[in-house]
DNA sequence: CTGAAAGCGCTTACAG
DNA sequence: CTGAAAGCGCTTACAG
């Protein structure tokens, strides 16, 4: 049976298409009385709008585009929602995409939404990411903006203040008296790097700082292996931070199992405050790194951006949090080195 | 500027619309000199195949949906990827849409769907879906799948075996010794029937269990707040079994909080086997229910069911597997009662 | 194997 | 406020 069109439903309500056309967008042009017939009518046939072939005449689809690396970590499956929502309440259905950070998968994905013709992309761009691979976005003027990781120009950008998130961290852990610290774990990224700016900068000169070049996927058995790394290298700090919070759950494991306890004989700490990591024992501290306030921004921008020149500010850095619980707040020195 | 079609391409490179058509959907009926004149063009001109148009004329979109609840369970997430990793592979692009257990929601992201032409649909129903809430996607025969819930009905639908995993639970509790049992947290869903189920049946008539009405949201806190109203009602069995591994991990830290040690003085047990689950404090004993395994499946019979008939079977049940961990494994009995 | 014409279902000027 | 015509960018028969 054929579809029931906008043609079928203004000869039923005895007028044109254009007529039923305004109608179906909600015009305040046509009388009401016509206006009702036409929706009497769109009732009684059963009638779907086709926003697709509208969106053709329109050209523009009404979608917006959604990519990341993948979920493995919550931070971005609250980001999702928080990003979802705000765009649905515009009207916009959200494609969705995960890179698995591989550049081919990444741009198999961004040429899919693009063939589909959405009105705008925000991406988490993959590792390895140049400005030339995103010219299949920028080639069709496909508004975009970057989250979470930048590539150092000047395309719209929203993340933590990783910096000011690493600072906030490395203060907190010189207070507690901690003096030797050792940061494990994630990408070679942008934000790591701004996490451990800030860390070295907020822990002060007092305080020993290991870095080795212990990178990890973002997961618990990433964690527990980038610990297992470290301790195994001989190296015992006070304190351990993770570049994320699932990493530290991973490292959290591991600490334990080698007998120490986190909170107690070493200070556990990570970033973004995802919400399971309250529900962690023990408590883990972290730094907020706001997911839905990314998110939200992310839809803001964004929107902001449809039709129009890029938006003033380009770059939003969400302020973060820090959260005490008790992975350090119950650590204390073990002896006084002054 | 205006739009680069195939009309130019056609003309560039010296032939018909037809014939520029046919090659972009790399038809092998073209001579491959003229095939190879027209990729050529393509570049030159910078062509972007429009899916969008060609899905108008060949009235399908190449677009699949995926519509769940939310996305604060890991479980989802982990689906979620499987799901996309399939279909992106056999050229779907996906839309993706959160009810927040909303019928309202649920029915206003069908319907945008819908209106976009979705090939296909993947959907967690919210609480209160009927056969009536789905008349959005059935009046325009879009083949739907329903996962993780169901409603009754003959729809096609994936999920794990929840009998046998609360079957295969109870049983191991049994067999420790467990003689009182709790059962806490989650919705009134056909999920949380069916594991009950099998617990009871596993667990057998030697076990007391106690099902107080205490539901809760898939969050640490809603375990926490559901392990609460346990332990306040004057309840305190040898072990307590969540919903699932989210609430499971907010019951751990209120048992934590209350004096009480997981694994030790009380057993816990989760159901889903979260990635996130075994990276946790102590190890969380769970059933997995194959997130990985019911997005695939859930891609497997969508796929099946595009342009045909509904596919046989129509129901498919993953198998569960337990997993043993600390929570429960180094519980034991605290006097014997025979 | 290639080309001219019609059509997918809508919206957009333009007359009236 | 309403109607007849053209067009969004593609694909689909149908001739040749």
């Amino acid at each position: 049976m054929p579809r029931v069109t906008l043609l079928d439903v203004s000869r039923h309500a005895g007028v044109s298409r254009a007529t039923a056309s305004l109608v179906v967008r909600g015009s305040p042009r046509v009388a009401p009385t016509t206006a009702a017939r036409v929706r009497e009518a769109i009732v009684e046939l059963g009638y779907v709008y086709d926003r697709a072939a509208a969106n053709l005449r329109q050209s523009r689809s009404m979608t917006l585009g959604l990519v990341m690396t993948d979920l493995s970590n919550p931070f971005f499956a609250e980001l999702t929602m928080a990003f979802e929502h705000d765009v649905h309440e515009q009207g916009y259905t959200l494609f969705i995409g995960y890179t698995r950070d591989d550049l081919d998968r990444q741009a198999r994905t961004l040429s899919a939404m693009v063939e589909r013709r959405v009105d705008g992309v925000c991406l988490l761009p993959a590792l390895g990411t140049t400005e030339a691979s995103l010219a299949p976005l920028d080639s069709q003027h496909v508004p975009t903006v970057l989250f979470t990781r930048h590539l150092g120009g000047g395309r719209p950008y929203v993340g933590a203040d990783n910096v000011s998130a690493g600072r906030m961290l490395g203060e907190h852990l010189r207070s507690l008296g901690v003096r030797h610290l050792a940061f494990v774990g994630g990408q070679e990224t942008s934000s790591r790097r701004e996490r451990v700016e800030g860390l070295l900068a907020g822990a002060g000169d007092d305080v020993r700082i290991d870095l080795p070049p212990i990178y990890s996927p973002s997961s618990t058995v990433g964690g527990a292996q980038a610990v297992s790394q470290l301790l195994d290298a001989g190296i015992l700090p006070d304190a351990v931070v993770a570049y994320n919070d699932v990493i530290a759950m991973g490292v959290n494991v591991a600490l334990w199992e080698r007998g120490l306890e986190p909170g107690r004989s070493i200070a556990l700490a990570g970033f973004d405050d995802i919400r399971i990591a309250a529900g962690q024992v023990p408590g883990l501290t972290t730094v907020a790194t706001r997911s839905e306030e990314v998110g939200r921004s992310c839809a803001e921008l964004l929107l902001g951006y449809l039709g129009g020149e890029p938006p003033a500010p380009r770059t939003v850095l969400e302020e973060p949090e820090l959260r005490i619980r008790a992975s350090t707040g119950l650590w204390r020195p073990r002896m006084e080195t002054s």
